[in-house]
DNA sequence: CGAATAGTGTCTCTTAGACACTATGTC
DNA sequence: GACATAGTGTCTAAGAGACACTATTCG
């Protein structure tokens, strides 16, 4: 076996919410070279005693002020290519996926912290810092294809919404439009997804709306299928 | 920022390959400390300049004396709990698919490595090291998820096969019986997972049966559904 | 009233799964 | 011949998508 040689290990983060209707990242705007002043995504290094989702969860709380909320966090991947960074650091992504409430919280590290949405910074790759265009390309096709058979879109949504709005979330992340009464009939059909609160809104305009809370289901049976 | 903190940082195999009917997954025994004598997964060290794609091709080359051919190589997820490793390791963990013919070679790391029917180890999680019960449970829930969406069964088998060969391998992975006449409708009819070479071959028994290769899907639609 | 959103019903087309049947080899 | 596997056809039930229709609010 080879000699061991010690890296750099980092979190990074790809946080994902729904705002006016688009599909949005957080990004900061880098402090400290490499890439000083450049845009990218929230990380840092992970601490010696430290779990990585524990890293990634702290980092997410510096950026976002969100601790222990209702927030899906899941490894994405990782990337360790010699040329990624000069310091040679593995770095090791999250997907967080937040409430479009969430805005990021003027703290320490976090003064610089935006939302940007996700379709200008695909365009074009040279926006952000370091490989964060293929991690964030990597996320986003993470979410797309989890809405699909898990009830994912509904960490989008604040506890309670409407139908209504769960299709709105599908239409921004998938960038497509979705019928809405086949989809009112696919979601309230599908066992597990949401549960009725009994309780009613009219915030979307229109006739009153029923207000649902996320269902117990892990997996959709039948999936919703990407148009 | 808190000051950056040098980790270990390995990569693990999961090699996976169907023989006998059964899937099987690669172990060697450990030859040093911790957990010596011990099965675990192949794995090893990143070395400094080399990219983590790269480290796992070179570990499976050095187990399996599998180098530059046909196989499925891809990344798993990466794991770094604190106490997983005495010395501080965060392992990034990979899926490999192998065809049947596959024998680990005699070679210097790889002298104890050996095939292991993949539902002995899932019963009992002591029989591995570290945990790579947890790895392996991974990528074998991995794999099975991908025969779903991918023509990734087809890196189980040689070069060309017939379907009846094709659906022994889904029915080892899932563990489950499937029709082979639905499931030799379904196989043609999805378009560019498998391609007639014209060829035939009596080697199952019974009526000759049309030999294919792999075709050029990606992903299939429709998807194959589990049972 | 009209405009907007919520929610239901109906029709058609595709596909999964069950399974009868035919085809072609080996023993 | 019996037996095995290959391959096709046919039926039924379920779901996707298109879209007509009704319900209930606001202005």
């Amino acid at each position: 076996m080879p000699r061991p040689k010690k890296l750099l290990v980092a979190t990074d983060l790809v946080v994902l919410t729904v705002r006016d209707d688009r599909l949005q990242v957080l990004t900061v705007r880098r402090g400290v070279e490499p890439y000083k002043g450049e845009a990218a995504l929230p990380g840092g290094f992970v601490l010696p005693d430290e779990d990585l989702l524990d890293a990634a969860e702290r980092e997410l709380g510096e950026e976002t002020g969100l601790n222990d909320l209702r927030v899906h966090l899941e490894q994405l991947a990782t990337y360790g290519h010699p040329d990624r960074d000069p310091r040679r650091v593995v770095s090791i992504a999250y997907l967080a996926l937040v409430p479009d409430a969430t805005d990021p919280v003027a703290g320490s590290d976090a003064a610089t912290a935006q939302w940007t949405p996700v379709a200008e910074l695909l365009e074009r790759p040279e926006q952000l810092a370091f490989d964060h265009h293929r991690i964030l390309s990597d996320g986003v096709e993470r979410a797309r294809a989890k809405l699909e058979y898990s009830p994912l879109a509904t960490a989008f949504c604040a506890e309670e919404f409407t139908i209504g709005e769960l299709r709105q979330v599908y239409e921004a992340v998938w960038d497509a439009d979705i019928d809405p009464r086949n989809f009112h009939r696919k979601v309230s059909k599908t066992s597990g997804f949401v549960i009725e609160t009994g309780a009613m809104t009219t915030r979307q305009g229109g006739r009153p709306a029923k207000l649902y809370r996320r269902g117990p289901a892990e997996l959709l049976h039948p999936p919703m299928l990407r148009p």
